[in-house]
DNA sequence: CTGTTAGCGCCTTCAC
DNA sequence: GTGAAGGCGCTAACAG
């Protein structure tokens, strides 16, 4: 209950017989020569001690605290995979990861957890580009923290280094020739205009692939946030009325899902009447009934790309792969990178 | 690029023409009287400057860091909204949370996540009792930082103060009781051996369940784990030949639509000829075909009392509410608290 | 009301 | 190889 105060770097001193600067030289392995017994007295009093050294003072005096930051948007699914893996590869140069959840976008929480992490003087950061204002970015770069965005579009390159995204639009694009080659002949985007730039990579990709593969398709964009997913069934319906199948291209799995159950619920057949493609590969996605095709993304890549980025900017050694993954990755140009993403083929669309 | 060195407080000092006292004290906003010309100043230098404060320095001072640590098994689902709606809670008392996901109950990160929490001198600790092993909590506990367990079982009295839990046992009986009441004769507990203590307790309540109300059920508890889900529902069928509807209640709502996939690929009917109980109110039971019952867990009333208990522990004072609620849920005696969940029905049970 | 001063615990030259 | 000493930036008495 009562907190009988840790033992600091003097105790162990005291403890061992030695001074203080012995205890910090063999407690962070320098390449300072140490005599073995000097090592031995020394660990022998940490152990004794419990010793446990306090990181505020550490950082202080280094001017450093190996920490990174990470803002996103929540912890479900591909974001929280995002957190998890970046975590694993940001440890393997010393360096911790903090992660803040903005709670869904939220700029006020997102300025809070920026200023929060600034003040702990983090060595980097890394941020979702949805969930950021110009403004607090801009004003990040400009105090001279090292910054990567990842999923964010159009930032202007004066205040963005580098964005590592997914390419929502290619992968658009595939899902539209997909549904197209699958003998679709009307074809629908079921977005989510809350989803902000990424909803619009979408679009666009959407378009695009209209315009390349399928130009006489009837095609449409519904925004499933404006008609509920009902309405958005009936819509999709309405428009395809007696051309064949009906491919529905969705903001993500979890609103393919919800259009499953509902064609399930109306006798509609899936895939015979209407055919799905959601995005985001969720587990749901491939144990449903009948089971989802989506896009699966490359988060290992990502976390990767976006890792060693950021230990570049801050001046760590790079290893070898990390290197190599840079020069195959980084664009010649420019300061975005798209991934691409890997499309898994299930019943929704399987004839 | 180049860190440019942040300006500190005797900047501000200087700029406003006042001492670093004074600066301290317009920032920490004491009981101390101040001048508002003074406070105008400062906040202009501040301002002006770009001030702030030094996380580190003013922990290091102050021998607290106003910050807690949060150890959960993973991001997703449950855990997930439980780190989000704790950090909310927290936040109000003037703490911040510090999140770490001890990947998938892996001994190793919880050593190292933990150790890292411990050297930033947090003041509390939440930890998840399936992600800890007895070693390291009683060290913690020993040292002095107040712990609070969640859905920990079995631990201790002496090693852990509280822990806040939910109730599976409760839950899982009432699973039975309610498939029994819809009519199945016979009844499966679908588990997941790795789900450790939490699976132990859903096996506990299901088997006091079926001793409780249907003591002539034909029943079972099969692990999915070994059997894979194909095993598990040809086992199930196989013991209930014939004996009208089959009730499975299973380990979480994933289960629970894999099972439900693979009735449909079957031809099986649900509920007519299966009937479907999960666990976790996960987003896709709600909307899948046919819906999935369901237990909803109380997490904005779980994340509430681990943060009135914790605060308690550090010595903050509570609100009337917090204290309203401790006196609500606090048992009398021991060091368990059970928390409730809540039963939503859905077609996979509706006759 | 404001300024002076002594740490907080650790790291890092720089002598020895 | 090891130790003494001066910060790192801020807070908290305590004077004034």
């Amino acid at each position: 209950m009562t907190k009988p105060k840790q033992p600091t770097i003097v105790d162990v001193a005291k403890e061992a017989g030695v001074s203080i600067a012995t205890v910090s030289n063999v407690l962070n392995r320098k390449n300072v020569p140490l005599a073995s017994e000097t090592i031995r007295k020394v660990e022998e009093a940490v152990q004794q001690l419990g010793y446990r050294r306090n990181a505020a003072a550490a950082n202080l005096s280094r001017r450093r605290s190996y920490e990174l930051g990470l803002i996103i948007p929540h912890y479900g699914g591909y974001y929280g995979r995002f957190a998890e893996m970046l975590e694993q590869k940001v440890f393997a140069f010393g360096y911790h990861l903090s992660v803040f959840s903005a709670a869904g976008m939220n700029p006020s929480f997102e300025q809070r957890h920026l200023e929060l992490l600034l003040q702990r003087r983090v060595d980097g950061l890394v941020c979702h580009g949805l969930a950021m204002t110009k403004e607090s970015t801009r004003q990040v770069v400009g105090e001279g923290t090292p910054l990567v965005l990842f999923n964010g579009w159009g930032w202007p390159e004066d205040i963005v280094n580098m964005a590592v995204n997914l390419d929502f639009a290619e992968a658009s694009r595939e899902a539209v020739k997909r549904l197209h080659e699958s003998g679709c002949s009307s074809m629908i985007y079921a977005g989510r205009r809350k989803g902000l730039g990424a909803n619009d990579q979408r679009i666009e990709g959407f378009m695009e692939g209209i315009r390349a593969y399928a130009p006489n398709a009837v095609h449409a964009v519904i925004d499933a946030g404006d008609q509920g997913v009902e309405g958005t069934l009936d819509e999709a319906l309405r428009l395809s009325q007696g051309r064949g199948p009906l491919g529905i291209y969705t903001f993500n799995d979890a609103l393919a899902l919800e259009l499953l159950s509902l064609c399930h619920e109306r006798g509609i057949r899936v895939p015979e009447e209407v055919r799905l493609i959601g995005m985001d590969n969720e587990f749901f996605a491939g144990v449903s009934y009948p089971s989802i095709s989506s896009f699966d993304m490359p988060v290992e890549l990502q976390t990767n790309l976006v890792a060693a980025i950021l230990m570049q900017q801050i001046g760590e050694d790079l290893s070898e792969t990390s290197e190599e993954l840079l020069h195959t990755y980084l664009p010649p140009t420019g300061h975005e990178l798209r991934l691409p993403l890997i499309y898994v083929e299930r019943q929704s669309t399987r004839v």
